[in-house]
RNA sequence: UGGCCCGUGGUCUAAUGGCAGGACACCGGUCUUUGGAACCGGCGGUGGUGGUUCGAAUCCACCCGGGCCAACCA
């Protein structure tokens, strides 16, 4: 694929359009400033990785930086070994903050200014209320919360306890400070959040200066705008803070441009747990071996394991960013790391379940040796190692078979093999004990094959590993699996039941393995391919020593294995017969009406009977008339519009579905312009003087800028085009553009008329009336 | 249940009103001294129903499904 170098396409996620977008506009002086704000209560894992891949990467590309910035406002948890940990893990990934390294913690003190901006604004006032009681005073999602009784202090007052809480007079959970909202906001984060509580205690950098702490969402976007972040990236569960996010940096007085927040779906990655309170548990109950063992989705545990970095770069591109949740195949992240190890690790040979062969025809005694290349043919990659053979061998016992399934291509009794690199061998004898277990296979080598080539010509289809009995070296071989078995990540919330469900298998360890020798001689970092076995590499915690221990990083892609259980037709069935219908089962008859807009009309009498002669008098339909009577704000501004253009079927529809569709949060009252504006555009429309499609394109820069429609058509050209010879010069001149799609139209993809409707539409800024184009193109193309 | 967000082949992800594309997986083939790699080919998708439009994955409505929010966690 990418030879050597992983180098996948640039990135065009919707994080990197809008910071594009926010970059050609000069919205921040062209300054992108990203972060990573891990909080140090734990190590990183590959979530966290994806996470670091996005804000590094994204600052790279755009010519910026990304701080590393500890969230560091809770000193429960947290301590300075967690912060080298992070350190240690984004420097491996291959990224660097330069200069930028900050702590949330070294804020407190900006921190507490704001705050009494706050209070001295009004906005925030010390709660002394019971954390059971603010709780309830909180009511729910259905229902408002209702003010406590000490949310009227003055400001004095909360001035003053404020100061009193930061300097120690008072027990922790006595009082809080509270942000001063709106207690029936639809979203809960506004019901009055609490912004500081007190804590005695040590905070592993500050120590006890202080002994009231910020809340997350009171700190962290103060953190983001006293570093001039523009881009604030996380995660989707901060969907709904984002609203509080803008409330304090408003109200604390933090100006346009001021750094905004944006939420990108987080990794989940089948068969893994990501979240550290899952992973406690397993470190605890010595299920593992700590947060770096390998079976782990730690990066610790991933880079112990053996994985390079950019195989897990590569995998963070593959996987993309988007908002939608998603659950990622670990497919992908063995794809990524055999992408990368298959053209950077030395092949060399090694047997992890060894079986002995006795070369009865070759001399006791004698070793020869042979020079093997560490590189496959199609790896460009140079070097070549002396391999030593004799006639005592191992190979695999699975490479082996007196039983041989059909298509099974090594060893079987009186059959040939080659030995990779040396021999052809033929097995003329099997020996057992007196137990019946295999001891050993008494074979013979062809000696004219030296090198492995037949001399006659004749087939030898399979091709096996082996190492020489006395040369060869004792490793311990670890081959790791999957931890979980499903996905536990989704389901079974207890911690308890995580320790019973991890896979008994994920861990399988191999003592007697036998490694060529010439492995002595390299880095003990040498990430290497075992000849049809898999990528390991020497664990970097037990097997640095004399003692030989590897890690399987991941194993070779078997298709044989799995074109075998393919056959199998238990295994094979994908999913089962029946296919849920869900939604489409039973379907109701449907009333268009919502109930909210229901339950308004049914509050105001005057909507009600709008509502009455939209849908009888009017003839508009049942839908357009309960759209158009939500409030009366809508209905109005309809009424306006249909005071300068009486044709309710025509302003509904724009009214209900194109200019709904621009308003976005926006309420109609927000726009730059009136009812009657719609109302004359819409007569332009009817008048012909411009298409409905140009008629879209006004109506979306009256909602940016507001105007006047008449005097828009004129500005941005778009008088409709009718004229039969002028479209038919602007036809021309798009069917000689993409000669190659006129033959693909002719031969019969017919769907291509819309983008070739498209193209004139385009081609005349919309000005085009697409009914006489696609007319005249059919025409024109069946013609 | 109120609010917010999200539904594109088995999985992840593009298409920003105009040709539904890519990757992984899967299946077949070529090649091969790794049952690896590479190469060629194939399977398979817009949650549903209406509406707007010359044209809808995209805009509107309703429905279905999923996620997040009622910590003095982040």
């Amino acid at each position: 694929m990418s030879g050597g170098e992983v180098s996948p396409k640039p990135g065009t996620d919707f994080i990197r359009q809008i910071v594009a977008e926010d970059t050609e506009s000069g919205r921040y002086g062209g300054r992108v400033v990203t972060r990573f704000p891990p909080e140090p209560n734990g190590y990183m894992h590959i979530g966290h990785a994806k996470s670091v891949c996005l804000n590094f990467g994204v600052a790279r590309e755009f010519g910026g930086v990304c701080h590393l910035r500890y969230d560091d406002t809770n000193p429960e948890g947290e301590s300075e070994a967690f912060v080298l940990g992070f350190q240690e893990d984004i420097r491996w990934l291959g990224f660097d903050w330069g200069d930028h390294l900050y702590f949330a913690s070294d804020y407190f003190e900006r921190m507490y200014d704001c705050a009494v901006i706050l209070i001295e604004k009004g906005l925030a006032y010390v709660d002394s209320e019971s954390e059971q009681q603010i709780r309830e005073g909180r009511g729910t999602v259905t229902e408002a919360g209702t003010p406590g009784r000490y949310r009227e202090r003055s400001v004095d007052e909360n001035v003053d306890l404020f100061r009193r809480m930061r300097d120690g007079e008072f027990e922790g959970g006595a009082h809080v400070l509270r942000a001063k909202i709106d207690l029936e906001s639809s979203n809960m984060l506004m019901r009055d959040p609490v912004l500081y509580r007190i804590r005695h205690a040590s905070h592993y950098r500050h120590g006890d200066d202080w002994c009231i702490y910020p809340m997350y969402d009171y700190a962290h976007c103060l953190e983001d705008a006293f570093e001039d972040v523009t881009h604030s990236i996380c995660t989707l569960e901060f969907e709904n803070n984002r609203e509080l996010y803008d409330w304090v940096l408003e109200n604390v007085g933090f100006e346009e441009p001021r750094s905004h927040q944006y939420e990108f779906a987080r990794l989940d990655l089948q068969h893994a747990v990501l979240s550290k309170r899952k992973i406690i548990p397993l470190v605890e109950a010595g299920i593992v071996t700590g947060w770096d063992d390998p079976r782990l989705s730690t990066v610790r545990g991933i880079r112990r394991r053996g994985v390079p970095p950019e195989a897990l770069r590569l995998f963070c591109e593959m996987i993309g960013v988007a908002k939608a949740h998603s659950v990622v195949d670990i497919g992908k992240l063995e794809y990524a790391i055999r992408e990368v190890l298959n053209q950077s690790a030395p092949r060399v040979m090694a047997v992890l379940d060894p079986i002995r062969i006795v070369l009865t025809d070759y001399p006791d005694g004698e070793t020869e040796e042979f020079d093997a290349p560490y590189f496959p043919h199609d790896v460009p990659r140079e070097g070549t190692r002396p391999v030593p053979f004799s006639n005592e061998l191992f190979i695999e016992c699975a490479d082996f078979s007196e039983n041989p399934p059909s298509g099974f291509r090594r060893l079987v009794p009186g059959g040939e093999v080659r030995l990779r690199y040396a021999y052809v061998i033929r097995c003329e004898k099997v020996v057992r004990d007196e137990a019946g277990r295999l001891v050993e296979l008494h074979c013979t080598h062809d000696s004219d094959s030296r090198g492995g080539k037949t001399v006659d010509g004749r087939r030898v289809k399979g091709t096996i590993q082996w190492v020489s009995a006395d040369h060869a070296l004792t490793a311990e071989i670890r081959l790791y699996d999957h931890l979980f078995g499903e996905v536990p990540e989704n389901d079974a919330p207890e911690n308890q039941e995580i320790v019973a469900r991890v896979n008994p298998n994920s861990l399988v360890v191999l003592v007697g393995a036998k490694v060529e020798p010439s492995i002595r001689a390299d880095s003990p970092d040498t990430r290497y391919q075992f000849e049809r076995t898999g990528y390991f590499w020497r664990d970097p915690v037990d097997g640095l020593g004399d003692k030989l221990v590897f890690n399987r990083i991941v194993s070779l892609k078997d298709t044989w294995r799995s074109s075998k259980t393919k056959s199998d037709p238990d295994l094979r069935r994908g999913k089962a017969g029946s296919e849920n219908v869900g939604n489409n089962a039973i379907k109701v008859e449907k009333p268009a009406v919502s109930e909210s807009r229901d339950a308004a009309r049914a509050a105001a009498p005057e909507l009600a009977a709008r509502f009455e002669r939209y849908s009888s008098d009017l003839g508009l339909t049942l839908e357009q008339a309960d759209l158009l009577t939500a409030s009366l704000e809508v209905s109005d501004f309809f009424e306006k519009a249909l005071a300068v253009h009486d044709h309710p079927a025509e302003v509904a529809s724009w009214l209900t579905t194109d200019l709904r569709g621009l308003l976005g949060a926006r309420r109609l009252g927000d726009l730059p312009f009136e009812g009657e504006d719609l109302g004359h555009l819409v007569a332009l429309v009817a008048a012909d003087r411009l298409s409905r499609r140009a008629g879209k394109d006004v109506l979306a820069r009256m909602a940016r800028e507001g105007g006047n429609p008449e005097q828009l058509v004129v500005e941005m050209g778009l008088e409709k085009v009718a004229d039969v010879t002028v479209l038919e010069g602007v036809i021309e001149e798009a069917l000689n553009a993409w000669p190659e799609k006129v033959a693909e139209y002719q031969a019969g993809k017919t769907g291509l008329i819309g983008m070739f409707v498209g193209e004139v539409m385009k081609m005349t800024k919309g000005a085009a009336d697409p009914k006489k184009v696609r007319k005249l193109l059919v025409q024109r193309l069946n013609g």
